[in-house]
DNA sequence: ATATACACGGATCCCCTATTTCC
DNA sequence: GGAAATAGGGGATCCGTGTA
């Protein structure tokens, strides 16, 4: 039998003591197809460089003897090769053994107490892991499949006849093919329930959205029909109607958002509650969940995709929302935004009510679907890329996709891969000091006129490929030719040998340039996600290098990737300097400078020339000209304020860094008188107009004409309520959210104003003013006067000399016309 | 659980000293 | 008059959120 496959779920289990794998997917003709597999299982053991043949030859022989009996499972060394290998680029001779099965390799490992052998290692990727580098089954990706029909077979414990599958295929070979279209069968659900803490309410409803589905089920009988509407007796059948929906779709993904944390563990609670069975996987199985402050919701053959855990790692940091709600979400990325419906216990929902709350649910639902849908590209090729299963890959952070991509390419340098760093090892990697970082530029504060800037292209990644900066290619003692760098208080020393990882970075970063290029040659989704993902790898590879938890930890390279850095940068800006341009700011790897009468072509010869002399990879781009830019002084202190600057370019477009406005802690009246004081200055290059608006807001804030909304500050609790040591404002509104039992906690968003208070409770501190933004009350004049809009502006016309302050206490301003 | 360092700025905390209050 | 309480000043620390 011979079909085409495209991979989706993995999962593995135990036969006659082996391991096989159990790949859930789909067929050409879309008809779900499970096929088993397996490869051997081995590990390796890296030999001393001095050992002889004869003590080779002798340790074989006893490690071919091991024999173990683990948790009553008998399990031998099956044989053993002896190869030449790589680690940590150097070269070693290894004894490959295999092993009855991978679980016990950690075991037969500890078993090898002999001085010959200096290290074991790759007993610990996990086997479907090891299962993938072996037989090259990448997930997501189109093979065509050649093996043997279970049908009603004994073979597996009968396992065709345990999974809800169209065909169970046990393989004899893979080929990889060229791409066929696949199409995943995508259904979205989210449930409301009437206490937020997991299991604690009942669950009201249920909605599912999938192609041409759109569905509520709730047990809240109403006498009229909704559209959509299915009604229930009781929880139990909607938990019923859950697991019967789910079979009926067969999606390949279920997703929700925050599903892991919160709909998918609370239908788990209700249904051991109601004694139902959620037995919705393929194999009749229930969800699991693992354990840790994360929990993860899995189910078997069906992948279950919390979208809010890879918009996390993947996008938030280029979002323009301030939370990573649904409702924010959706809004940046489909312009669409939730219904409006106020969370109401359900005892206290009234009749007409229902209809909204059921529509409310649905509307979640589509946006959940509606955002998988958009971010499928980017989620196909993050999971090619990193070659692992797209279960994993949705929730990995950075640093773990990096270390997938370098497990998954370990093979093309005959390298043997490095051992996760023990509990032990983390905790003093943890401990040790910080290292020097980037270099910031201390601006002098002023309005200037006619820039521009120059930035490195993916600059800490060139660096680590340009130096060859890693784990594997840092030396101890220089070599005859090797770079070197001062940092973390002595001269370090990387090979000019390449070294994997540099390499593995380096075509990462050619990559991501070429796609880059076709994208502006010809759009599409498919390289734009591949563009963006290689991207995100290229900037997540130094952080990788200095992450206590890697397996390449290596603080020298990060140290010293951030020390060339520095170098680079600096000297650049020496250059730009002496060419007669005068550089006004520079932050890591990017400066602005006053063009100085040149011209913009002189800019850009200037910038040609520049690149010429710089080493390796490295490059410099120019970014924009700017007709203005302002830079302000610090609150304290007479110097000028780093990483907060604000540019307009020729088109009038602002570039605003740093600034309150961006800043979500600030009130949003606050935030907006920033903005436009900026735009107003930075347009005409004078402050009389922003000097009158000023006045204008100052005037309507004294006479409580400002709308409260405007006043709300926005701040994050980070931590449990209980692990704060100092009372600030966020954490006594914090308090009072939990008094009146309101969802709370760790990553909640406080909202909060301060208000007026009786003249009785005389008191200093800004806390004993808060009130939470549905409480009664007025809006503090002082306050927000001093706190928000003076500090919010003060700087910026200090850069004309002028005090503010005056114009808050309404004093005449008669020296206003002289600027 | 977890990519890195640098930076700003609000608000409280905490210690010290000066002043006021209390007996 | 002397001890205790309070006020207030200033630096240290906590905390959140930016830039890169």
């Amino acid at each position: 039998m011979k079909i085409k496959f495209i991979p989706v779920d993995y999962d593995y289990f135990d036969f006659e003591g082996r391991n096989y794998v159990k790949i859930i997917g789909r067929d050409e003709k879309g008809k779900r197809v499970c096929i088993i597999d397996t490869c051997p299982a081995y590990f390796w053991a890296i030999l001393k460089n001095n050992t002889s043949q004869i003590e080779i030859k002798k340790l074989l022989e006893k490690i071919n003897k091991i024999e173990l009996d683990v948790k009553g499972r008998k399990t031998k060394v099956e044989k053993t090769e002896v190869h030449e290998k790589n680690f940590l680029g150097k070269k070693v001779k290894a004894i490959k053994i295999f092993a009855t099965n991978y679980k016990d390799m950690h075991d037969i490992a500890g078993n090898l107490g002999m001085p010959e052998i200096e290290k074991r290692r790759g007993y610990d990727l996990g086997f479907i892991t090891h299962y993938i580098i072996e037989k090259k089954l990448n997930p997501l990706c189109w093979y065509e499949i050649t093996g043997e029909i279970l049908e009603n077979s004994q073979e597996f414990k009968g396992i065709d006849n345990s999974l809800d599958v169209d065909l169970c295929l046990k393989v004899d070979s893979l080929v990889p093919i060229k791409e066929e279209n696949f199409s995943p069968k995508i259904l979205a659900f989210d449930i409301e329930a009437d206490e937020f803490r997991i299991g604690e309410g009942e669950i009201l409803m249920i909605s599912f959205v999938s192609d041409n589905f759109k569905k509520v089920i709730t047990w809240k009988k109403r006498k009229e029909q909704f559209e959509n509407v299915e009604y229930v007796k009781d929880e139990a059948e909607l938990l019923e109607k859950f697991a019967e929906i789910i079979k009926k779709i067969s999606p390949d993904f279920l997703t929700g958002y925050f599903s892991d944390g919160f709909d998918l563990p609370y239908l788990k609670a209700r249904a051991e509650k109601n004694k139902v069975s959620l037995n919705i996987g393929l194999d009749g199985s229930q969800p699991k969940f693992s354990r840790g402050i994360f929990t993860t919701g899995r189910i078997n053959g069906i992948v279950h995709v919390d979208l809010l855990r890879f918009i996390q790692t993947a996008y938030s940091q280029y979002m323009q929302s301030e939370t990573l709600s649904l409702n924010e979400v959706a809004n940046e990325f489909l312009g669409e935004s939730k219904k409006k419906f106020e969370f109401k216990h359900s005892s206290k929902i009234n009749g007409d009510e229902w209809g909204r709350y059921f529509e409310y649910n649905l509307q979640d639902s589509i946006l959940t679907f509606k955002l998988f849908e958009k971010f499928w590209p980017d989620l196909l090729e993050f999971t090619r890329i990193m070659q692992e299963p797209i279960f994993d890959v949705s929730r990995n952070g950075m640093s773990a996709n990096v270390e997938d991509y370098i497990l998954h390419n370990l093979e093309k340098f005959n390298e043997i891969p490095e051992k996760h760093p023990t509990y032990d090892e983390i905790g003093e990697r943890r401990k040790r000091e910080k290292y020097e970082g980037a270099f910031v530029f201390q601006p002098s504060p002023g309005l200037y006129e006619n820039l521009t800037s120059f930035d490195f292209t993916s600059s800490y990644g060139s660096v680590i490929v340009t130096y060859n900066l890693s784990r594997s290619t840092f030396l101890e003692k220089p070599n005859k030719s090797s770079y070197s760098i001062e940092a973390l208080d002595k001269k370090l020393y990387f090979s000019k040998t390449s070294g994997f990882f540099p390499q593995m970075l380096k075509d990462i970063i050619e990559k991501r340039k070429k796609y880059k290029e076709e994208l502006k040659k010809k759009f599409d989704v498919i390289k734009k996600a591949r563009s963006n993902a290689f991207k995100l790898l290229a900037n997540a590879s130094y952080g990788y290098q200095g992450f206590f938890g890697a397996r390449y930890y290596c603080m020298e390279a990060a140290a010293a990737t951030a020390a060339f850095a520095r170098k680079a940068i600096k000297e650049a800006i020496e250059t730009t300097d002496k060419e007669g341009f005068k550089v006004i700011y520079a932050d890591t790897d990017g400066f602005a400078f006053l063009l100085n009468k040149k011209t913009k072509e002189e800019t850009k010869q200037f910038l040609k020339k520049l690149n010429s002399k710089l080493p390796g990879i490295m490059e410099l781009e120019l970014e924009d000209f700017y007709k203005r830019g302002i830079w302000v002084t610090k609150r304290t202190g007479e110097f000028g304020a780093k990483k907060k600057y604000a540019l307009i370019n020729e088109e009038g477009k602002l570039k605003i860094r740093g600034f309150e406005t961006v800043r979500r802690d600030w009130c949003s009246l606050a935030r907006e008188i920033q903005n436009n004081v900026l735009l107003m200055i930075l347009k005409q290059g004078d402050e009389k107009e922003a000097l009158e608006y000023i006045k204008k807001i100052v005037k309507e804030v004294k006479e409580r004409k400002i709308d409260l909304k405007k006043m709300t500050i926005r701040t994050q609790m980070k931590k449990p309520l209980s692990e704060y040591k100092s009372i600030t404002p966020h954490i006594v509104a914090a308090r009072k959210m939990q008094e009146r039992e309101m969802p709370l906690k760790a990553g909640s968003l406080i909202e909060y104003y301060i208000a007026e208070t009786k003249s009785e409770t005389k008191t200093k501190l800004i806390r004993d003013k808060v009130k939470l933004i549905d409480e009664k009350g007025e809006y503090n004049i002082e306050y927000y006067l001093r706190h928000q809009i003076l500090p919010a502006v003060e700087n910026i016309l200090q850069v004309f000399k002028i005090n503010i302050n005056e114009i808050l206490d309404g004093k005449k301003q008669t020296t206003l016309g002289e600027f």
